[in-house]
DNA sequence: CCTATAGTGTCGAAAAGTGGGAATAAGTGG
DNA sequence: CCACTTATTCCCACTTTTCGACACTATAGG
C-alpha cells in the first residue's frame, strides 16, 4: 500500500485551447517517479468534477470496483459510470495531460481550472464549480453546522 | 485470466451508411495484439446495448453460459438471446468493424454511437440510450442517492 | 539584473477517420 | 439452369485530427 499524503495543495491552472494542461510542477514530480507519468483520470459520481489517480492506485480501485454484485442495477449503473469514463493519460514530454472531450465535458472545463490535492488523487474542478463548492462547504463545517459523528471523534 | 483492465474510457464515434464504424486507435491496438483483430459482439440482456469482447475474452464466457442447468425456463431464454445474438466479427484492413442488421436494430443505432470501456469488455450504445443511461446513474450515484451498502463501504 | 525553470503557443509530420467505387458473391425469378 | 438484380466485401484515396517538437514568454530565485 503506498503511502497517503503525497498530494496537497490547492493551485490554479489554465487549460489551452486544445484542451492540455499543465501539470504544477509539485505535482508533477512524484507522478513522475511513482507512475512514470501513467495516469488515469476518471469523474466523481458526486460532484461534478475529475479525478486524477496514479495507475497503480487506480488499479487497485478497479479491483474494489468490479468485485462488487454487478446484478444490483444501482451498483451496475455506478460501475459503468466510473469504469466507463476512467481513461489512462500520459504526461507529455513538457508535463502536459491532454483531457478528452468527454471528461472535458462532465466537468464543465474550460479556460480556468483548480487543481486540489487529496492525498492520495488529485480532484480537477472548473475555477467557477470549484468556488461554489467551496462556500457550500465552508457552510456545511462552519461554526452553526450540525456535523455528523464520525468527524466529532476526530483529533485535530 | 487475462488482466482486468485493458478497455477504458469513453469515445463517441459515428458509424457510415453501410455499417461500418471505425474502431478508435485507443482501443484498436490491444484487439489486434490480444486477438488478431477477432472479436465477438452480443446483447447486453440488461440495457439496449451491444458488448464487445475480444474472442478468447468471450470463448470462456460462452463456456461459463453454456454450463448453466438448461432446464430452467428463464435461464434457457438467457442462453438463447446471449448465444443466439452472439456474432463474431473481424477489424478490416482499416480497423473497421460491420455491424450486422440484428445488432444494429437491437441496441437503435444510428449514426451517432459512444464506445465505453468496461475493463475487459467494451459496451456500445446509441449516443441517445447512452445520455439518458448516464443521466439515469448519476441520479443514483449522486448526491442525493441512498446507495447500496456495498459500495458504502468503498475505499476511493 | 541575470539565469534557470516553469508555463504557453505554434507549426508540421504522421496517423486516424471517412467516403466512395469496383469487384465479387449471393439471392431471385424466369 | 441460366440470367439478372441486389447485397456485401474489399480496397484505395482523400480529409481531418492528433501528437510531438520546438520556440518563445513569464516568473521566481540567486
Amino acid at each position: 500500500m503506498g503511502e497517503a499524503g503525497v498530494f496537497r495543495g490547492v493551485q490554479h491552472i489554465n487549460m489551452d485551447a486544445k484542451g492540455r494542461l499543465a501539470m504544477p510542477a509539485r505535482q508533477r514530480e512524484p507522478l513522475l517517479s511513482r507512475c512514470d507519468g501513467q495516469i488515469v483520470v476518471t469523474i466523481d459520481t458526486q460532484s461534478n468534477c475529475l479525478v486524477v489517480y496514479p495507475l497503480p492506485e487506480w488499479e487497485r480501485i478497479e479491483q474494489d470496483i468490479q468485485g462488487l454484485p454487478a446484478l444490483n442495477p444501482a451498483v451496475k449503473r455506478f460501475q459503468r459510470l466510473m469504469l466507463g469514463y476512467a481513461t489512462d493519460l500520459e504526461l507529455d514530454g513538457n508535463g502536459r495531460l491532454l483531457l478528452p472531450q468527454p471528461l472535458r465535458e462532465y466537468a464543465q472545463l474550460d479556460k480556468k481550472l483548480v487543481l486540489v490535492g487529496q492525498g492520495n488523487k488529485l480532484e480537477l474542478w472548473s475555477e467557477a464549480l470549484w468556488l461554489a463548492e467551496r462556500d457550500q462547504a465552508l457552510q456545511d463545517s462552519g461554526p452553526e453546522a450540525e456535523l455528523p459523528v464520525e468527524l466529532l471523534s476526530l483529533t485535530l
